[in-house]
DNA sequence: ATGGTTGCTTAGCAA
């Protein structure tokens, strides 16, 4: 089992680019973040045609999470459906065989000290209870996604630069650790210790020309899944941007890089 | 350089 997970930044504008990854990847479940649409402006025809089921938690302009797979979903699941008033559509799950899988877009939470970072707090102590309240640790489940964090001076090319930010404060990276410490297992680093491995690279100020980028995606899995996981890494040629094409039309990539993880099927 | 770029929505916000 091959499982995905990209911030596409745009599903609409990410269309070609989507289907391609589909055919060049053939994950049996992609999770995405920021579709940045509404589901009636999901390509659910395309989607199908690849050979793709697809559920969906859109939202106008801003988040929006997706889990595209080769079999049908159950038990979907969509937002962190805690009673609390939140419009903003960060969270989707589905199960699939004995496995399930949770696409996560987290806060990316401004400055520290605004209410953006006020919000991702909060956030990451809702998916904590929303984790303990839809599944155990004992389960295969896989929480994949953009978690806005970096976990380690491995996952950033410049760390003193972030240490004061949003994004690497050591305040953000307690948030990390709180849910790996629910019982969940980084897969990349099952594979890869060594650093300068990134999956988001700023579209500013030339961050990909300078491979100034961050590890803020990951596919977390408990230890009854990890111990499965064969192979994980993140596709970053997707990430680079092409050449400008003669008739100047517009083939940006996201600003994050799709990553993967393989996982062997489940004993007895 | 309080900068830079992209996307959604149309001048300002979010990342």
């Amino acid at each position: 089992m091959k499982i995905m997970s990209w911030n596409v930044n745009s599903v609409r504008v990410r269309h070609d680019r989507l289907l391609a990854l589909l055919d060049r990847h053939a994950p049996d479940v992609l999770c995405l973040q920021e579709l940045k649409t509404e589901d009636k402006g999901f390509p659910f025809e395309a989607v199908r045609a690849a050979g793709y089921h697809a559920v969906t938690l859109g939202q106008k302009t801003y988040n929006g999470v997706a889990l595209l797979s080769r079999t049908e979903p159950a038990e979907v699941l969509r937002g962190l459906d805690d009673g609390v008033e939140d419009p903003q559509a960060r969270l989707i799950s589905a199960r699939y065989g004995d496995t399930r899988v949770v696409c996560v877009y987290v806060p990316n939470g401004g400055e520290m000290g605004s209410e953006k970072w006020a919000y991702k707090q909060a956030w990451y102590a809702r998916l904590i209870a929303w984790l303990s309240r839809n599944a155990s640790s004992r389960d295969a489940l896989a929480l994949c996604g953009d978690f806005n964090v970096s976990f380690d001076d491995r996952d950033l090319k410049d760390p003193a630069a972030w240490v004061d930010g949003v994004l690497y404060h050591p305040d953000a990276r307690a948030l990390l650790k709180g849910v790996v410490d629910w019982g969940l297992v980084d897969t990349f680093r099952q594979h890869q210790s060594e650093g300068g491995h990134y999956s988001w690279w700023d579209y500013r100020a030339g961050a990909w020309q300078k491979n100034d980028g961050l590890r803020i995606d990951f596919i977390l899995a408990t230890q009854a899944l990890a111990a499965r996981c064969t192979a994980a890494g993140i596709d970053i040629a997707e990430r680079k941007p092409p050449k400008k094409s003669p008739d100047g039309k517009d083939d940006n990539p996201s600003d994050h890089a799709p990553i993967w993880a393989e996982f062997g099927d489940a004993a007895g």
